[in-house]
DNA sequence: GTCTATAAACCGATAGAC
DNA sequence: GTCTATCGGTTTATAGAC
C-alpha cells in the first residue's frame, strides 16, 4: 500500500470496507461501493486493479488504523521483562481489556472489527496475509506470555489457551446480531463490554492458577 | 419442511449446504448447485422456490441432522434435577465434550459445521429462525446450568459465561483454516480435539470454582 | 485521473415442452 | 417432475474520450 493515500483512495476503501463488512468479499460489488464512495466504478479498477486487491488493501488500511491506538508493540515490549506470576497475571488483564476496548470501542468505524474478523472466516486470495500480518501475531504475544506462567507446558497447549482468549473476545463479533438479539439490545453498552472483559481476564487468571491482579 | 424428503431434494440439499458452507449465501449461484446436484437450475425453483429459501432448508436439515446424534433434550432433562456442585461440574463436562464432539466428529459431513456457525453471522432472512431454533436454546442449556452453580448470579453474569463457551467452542469452526495454519495441519485430529474439549471444560469449571470431576 | 459506453459473462427466475 | 430455452437484469472489467 502507497504510504500517502489519495483522497479518492480513502473514499473508496471506506465506502468498500464497510461493505465487505456486512456482505463479504463475494456479497459485495463494485458499483455500491462507487456509489457509496461518490466514484465511477472505472475509478476503482483504475486505482486498485480489481475488487480482490481492494479487499486486501482495505485489509491493510484497516489494521494500521487498529494499530495506531493500540500499544501491542509496547505490550509486547513489556513482556519480555516479565515473569513473576502476579505480573503475568496483571499482563494478562490489561492485555485483555485493552484488546476488548480497542475491537469494541465506539470511537472508531463501527465496521472495522466485524470486516477484521470475518476476513479470517472467509476464503479469499488476501488470507495467508491476513493470518501473517494480524491473526499470527496476535495469538504469539498471548502464546509467549502463557507459557511463561508455567515453562513446562507444551506449545500446542498455550495455543490452545491463546485461542481461548481471542475465541471468546472475537465470539462478540462474528456473532454481534444473535447475541444482541438475546440481550435485548441494540448494540454493546459500554458497561456490558467492561463486563466482558473482566469476565475474559478473570476466569483465564483464575484457570491459570495466577493470583487475580488487585486493581 | 416436509417430513419426508424426495431424493433430489436431499441431492440439492447436500450440494447447496456444501457451497453455502464456503461462499455464504450472498456468495453462491444456484448453477454450481445445480451442477453438482446434477439436476437442472429449474427443479432447485421448482422443489424449493428460491436460493433464500432453500438456504432456510439446508439450515433445518442441519439442525435435524445434528439433533439425531446428539442428546441436548436428554441432557436438558438431566439438568433439572441436579443441584450440588459436583454434579454440575460432571454435567458441565459432559456437556462441553458431547459438543465439541458433535460439531467437529469426522463422520458427519464436513461442511455441517461451518455451515452452522456460519449462518449465525450472515445476515440472512434465516437469521431470525437461525437464532430461535439453534443458537437461543444453545445458550439456554448453559445459562440455567450455570446460574445452579450460584443462584444469586445475574442473568447478564451467566450469558456472559455461556457465551464464553460457546465463543471457545464455535472459534475452531468460524476460523478453521487460520488455526489449522497455525497447527501446520490439514485437519483437527481427534487427539487436538480431545486436547481443546479437555482445556474448555476443566477450565470453565476451575473458573466457576466448582470440583473437578474425577473421570 | 475521471468519465461514458460497452463488452462478455453471469445472475435468479420462469415459460412451456415433454 | 425434469428438461431446454430464454427473459431481464446484474456482474467485473476495459476501451477510449476528455
Amino acid at each position: 500500500m502507497d504510504t500517502k493515500l489519495s483522497e479518492t483512495k480513502i473514499a473508496i476503501i471506506l465506502a468498500a470496507g464497510e461493505l465487505f463488512a456486512e456482505h463479504g468479499l463475494e456479497g459485495t460489488s463494485i458499483r455500491p461501493i462507487a456509489q457509496k464512495a461518490g466514484v465511477n466504478i472505472a475509478a476503482i479498477n483504475y486505482h486498485f486493479g480489481s475488487k480482490e486487491n481492494l479487499y486486501t488493501e482495505v485489509f491493510r488500511y484497516v489494521l494500521i488504523q487498529h494499530r495506531l491506538d493500540k500499544q501491542v508493540n509496547k505490550l509486547v515490549e513489556e513482556s519480555k521483562s516479565i515473569s513473576k506470576p502476579d505480573q503475568i497475571a496483571k499482563f494478562l488483564y490489561r492485555f485483555i481489556k485493552g484488546r476488548v476496548a480497542s475491537l469494541y470501542s465506539p470511537d472508531k468505524p463501527f465496521w472495522f472489527t466485524r470486516f477484521l474478523l470475518h476476513s479470517l472466516s472467509e476464503y479469499t486470495s488476501s488470507l495467508k496475509a491476513i493470518v501473517d500480518e494480524y491473526f499470527f501475531p496476535e495469538i504469539k504475544v498471548l502464546i509467549d506470555i502463557i507459557r511463561r506462567s508455567d515453562p513446562n507446558m507444551s506449545r500446542q497447549k498455550a495455543l490452545i489457551w491463546a485461542i481461548s482468549v481471542h475465541g471468546q473476545i472475537a465470539f462478540y463479533g462474528l456473532c454481534e446480531v444473535p447475541i444482541l438479539m438475546m440481550l435485548h439490545q441494540e448494540k454493546y453498552d459500554q458497561e456490558f463490554l467492561d463486563a466482558v472483559a473482566e469476565h475474559v481476564a478473570c476466569s483465564i487468571i483464575t484457570a491459570l492458577g495466577l493470583p487475580q491482579p488487585k486493581e
